[in-house]
RNA sequence: GCUCCCAUCGUCUAGUGGUCCAGGACGUCGCCCUCUCACGGCGAAAACAGGGGUUCGAGUCCCCUUGGGAGUACCA
């Protein structure tokens, strides 16, 4: 049989990292088997879902390259078929109406809690109640009174629920909307899905779902419970800890692929192998070697990670990318060097896209103004004559390489008994406007020999300027 | 409260009864390289939650305690 997997998020916010990584798993799982993956958007709770949403998650899977092979199939569209079961369940006396208000159903629990008791719906309705006046019924699940739920879980090993722990649930609202565990167990039943791969905050559910599967004559799917990913509280990840929707790390600089790597090395591992492609994942992908344990996220790593990917990814693959940050920024690539070749010149020093692009910004414009404390050490009147002798073997060089640059810089150091430092930060702050650059050469080269020489005269200026009001303030 | 899940360095993890005075990675701290920032290289500190068993032998199996997490909705 082949293997069908799914990934079905409720469209109540964007895709965030933890739902992410559940998706990355169920896809890594699908591919690793050459089986199918799924899309489902469970919307069936019209109140709290929205179409931003969706488009907020499609979006993310997108970027990260989570391709799916079926759907997005939405929830809402199904009504007809979950009426149909919900029919058939009332029909074969596996579900029955309940006439119990909401107000009775919260003093049930009150008194339930009062007495220390696990709040459950006590089965008041489940040997047949009438209709009553004004109160439209809920359909409830007639789950089984005694025997057990056994669940062979992937990734937990056999957990077993006792019947007598399980209440009726509700499947149906008196509005007549089916609720989330009939849906999940139609769905995956008539999308045919093998291998249920989601969050272990579902594990409670699994009895439930499995009992009513059962009661519509099918038989369940296997489970895989994926651990949480919890915030650097300890707390299960939320929208309170920061930038954990996928798309923030978009827009903070990072690659899909070292988000993926990240995160399928959150609670997954293959020996001391810290880079995976993503046909490597697929590869040495199984759910059986996911971790029981909950992880924490750490934005230190997935940074380290992210540098690894800037540093030996293609350039022309990164350039790609940096583009549009570089566009975020206002700036055009065509008013400078090309791309890759800044990537090649930058990469070894920025961790991000973000990064990257800000500290590339004066290959493309002019800044606005030096570095205060980069200026003050290196743009006093000393650094003019240096500079100067620059200036003008740079005008006259026959051909502007990174070779020739250098050569001029080591002579002119030689020449004026200067450490090679004394003359390459004036010049790196003259031609950048700070104290970080790529090597002097690789920068000036790529900057071009107009741009160069113009700031260069603008530093010359500068300095001139600054000793001016220096020695008018002395002098008053 | 009840049910279920979980427990190796600060963090992510390797480890499936002996080769573990516990290995790797991030981070941290030294040193080296160096035109800045980095990259890179070398080195250091840093963990089996606690207690009982089982066994010749336990990080690895069992139980309890403790600590964390999830569920307990006419949410998903």
């Amino acid at each position: 049989m082949s293997i069908r997997t799914r990934f079905a998020p409720s469209p109540t916010g964007y895709l965030h990292v933890g739902g992410a990584r559940t998706a990355l798993f169920s896809w890594l799982y699908a591919r690793k088997h050459g089986g199918r993956f799924i899309l489902r958007i469970e919307d069936t709770d019209i109140e709290r879902s929205s179409i931003d949403s969706v488009n907020a998650i499609l979006e993310g899977m997108t970027w990260l390259g989570l391709e799916y092979d079926e759907g997005p199939i939405y929830q809402t569209e199904r009504f007809n078929r979950y009426h149909e079961v919900l029919q058939q369940l009332l029909d074969s006396g596996n579900a029955y109406r309940c006439y119990c208000t909401k107000e009775e159903l919260e003093q049930m629990r009150a008194r339930q809690k009062a007495r220390k008791e696990k709040p459950r719906y006590d089965g008041r309705c489940r040997s047949g109640a009438g209709p009553r006046e004004g109160v439209e019924p809920v359909i409830r699940f007639r789950n089984p009174l005694e025997g057990a739920v056994v669940v062979d879980d992937m990734v937990r090993g056999r957990i077993v629920f006792a019947n007598s722990e399980l209440d009726d649930l509700i499947i149906a609202r008196s509005d007549g909307t089916p609720t989330y565990n009939l849906t999940v167990v139609v769905d995956d039943l008539d999308m045919g899905v093998t291998h249920v791969i989601r969050g272990d905050d579902h594990i409670n559910n699994t009895p439930r779902q499995i009992n009513i599967l059962r009661a519509l004559g099918a038989e369940p799917p296997r489970y895989a419970h994926v651990p949480m990913i919890l915030g650097d509280d300890g707390k299960r990840l939320s929208k309170r800890h920061g930038a954990v929707s996928v798309m923030q790390y978009r827009e903070g600089g990072y690659l899909p692929q070292a988000l993926l790597n990240y995160l399928v090395r959150l609670g997954w591992s293959h020996g001391d192998r810290e880079l995976f492609t993503v046909d490597e994942m697929i590869e040495l992908f199984d759910i059986r070697d996911v971790n029981r344990a909950a992880s924490t996220f750490n934005s230190e790593k997935l940074l380290w990670l992210n540098h690894q990917y800037i540093m030996n990814s293609p350039p022309e693959q990164v350039a790609h990318h940096l583009s549009y940050h570089m566009g975020r920024l206002g700036i055009d690539p065509a008013d400078g060097p090309p791309l890759t070749e800044v990537v090649k010149a930058q990469r070894e020093r920025t961790r991000t896209l973000v990064e990257m692009a800000r500290n590339s910004a004066f290959f493309y414009r002019e800044f606005e103004e030096y570095d205060a404390k980069a200026a003050r050490k290196n743009l006093k009147p000393e650094a003019v004559e240096p500079l100067g002798d620059m200036l003008e073997n740079f005008r006259t060089l026959p051909d502007w390489s990174g070779e020739a640059i250098h050569r001029i810089v080591r002579e002119t150091a030689e020449l004026r008994g200067l450490k090679l430092g004394k003359v390459a930060q004036p010049l790196r702050v003259a031609v950048c406007g700070g104290a970080v650059s790529p090597p002097i050469d690789v920068t000036l080269e790529l900057l071009g020999r107009e741009r160069t020489i113009r700031r260069m005269e603008r530093a010359i200026a500068w300095i001139a300027g600054q000793n001016a009001v220096a020695t008018q303030s002395d002098s008053g």
